[in-house]
DNA sequence: CGGACTTTTCAGTCATTCCTGAAGCTACGA
DNA sequence: TCGTAGCTTCAGGAATGACTGAAAAGTCCG
């Protein structure tokens, strides 16, 4: 392998530790990320120096995420693996997974906690800061969920608009009389 | 502690480990995020039955993360610790210690990468996917940073607009032209 | 200073997660 | 149906990370 890819790998390496993943995961991925052509188990094996049934797992565990696909080459039965080229597709799925993994089940147990009738000042507060908790959650999701929703030039395009955004809102503002709220200067 | 705290404590913690953070850590900082008041080490220590010495050093990784803040007690030595009481400013405060740590070293390590001349065709193309993931992250963080910059009410005024911001996008599409750009149906 | 109180450090122990080789399973072609 | 190629599962050893108690290092007040 290229000292550039080499790099490259190792790095996602380190980092998988500091997120949730696991370090062979990350160079799995990483290595079929920067990769020409769709790579086969054996390959990724031997290129990465990990046991054949370490990348197995590792496999499984990145099509759990969504991040890699399976591609079957004419003429041969082993499996091929990639990564979509449209790297704004691969953040959506990657943003998707981590949604559904981390904040769904937070989102749950917060409203299930919403609903019990507390009983001490103590119960009561904690109450009030968990809806809290849930009300930005709640609101950051549902907005993502809009950019999501866009097709990707049209989200780089809102990413590339930049402060114009505020510039936007702040007019809305003001013709619709402010609402009470003022945006910082 | 009462049963809606104790289960808040106790998802955080199951949380935490899905995340890079432990779970001595998740739950000491969901006690102080649902607490009425400042509380101090030994309190700590004391409602989640861990060692005092843990506890110190789980409040050492919520203080790097600033998660937490310090306060001091008129006539007691003792150091309290809080949550701040805007959820904005908690997501904020994260949501940047999550950008030092996990985003800036990738997007160095991507810059120098891209500056080595590459010696073959796999190299070429390996830095060609390291463009293209160094301008997207690059691209998400220049627009974080604008809507960071966006006072509480300002910001969750943008999530509550929702789909609305598409919406002046297509607007803006038609009156510049649309670029050539058209946003999925 | 000295002594009480508080926080921090750290070596050792415990727990968890990772990784491997071997065995098991499946699908396919002969 | 057998044999082979390929993928997966899994028990157990290896490595890593978490947690504790004891001791050290601060900090404040007399």
């Amino acid at each position: 392998m290229p000292p550039l890819n080499r790099q490259f790998v190792a790095h996602f390496g380190e980092m998988g530790s500091k997120w949730g993943i696991n370090r062979t995961v990350g160079q799995i991925y990483a290595l079929i990320f920067i990769s020409e052509r769709a790579l086969n188990a054996d390959e990724i094996a031997e290129l990465l120096e990990f046991s054949r049934s370490n990348v197995s797992m590792g496999l499984k565990e990145l099509q759990g995420w969504r991040l890699v696909r399976l591609r079957h080459q004419a003429g041969d039965r082993r499996e091929y693996f990639e990564a979509p080229a449209d790297v704004w597709e691969i953040f959506r799925v990657l943003a998707e997974e981590r949604r559904r993994r981390e904040i769904e089940p937070t989102l749950s147990m917060l409203r299930m906690a919403l609903l019990e009738a507390p009983t001490s000042d103590e119960e009561r507060h904690a109450q009030q800061r968990m809806r809290e908790m849930h009300d930005l959650i709640d609101r950051l999701m549902k907005w993502f969920d809009d950019v999501q929703r866009l097709a990707p030039e049209t989200a780089m395009q809102l990413m590339g608009m930049g402060s114009t955004v505020t510039k936007v809102l702040e007019l809305k503002d003001r013709l619709t009389g402010s609402r009470g709220k003022r945006a910082r200067g």
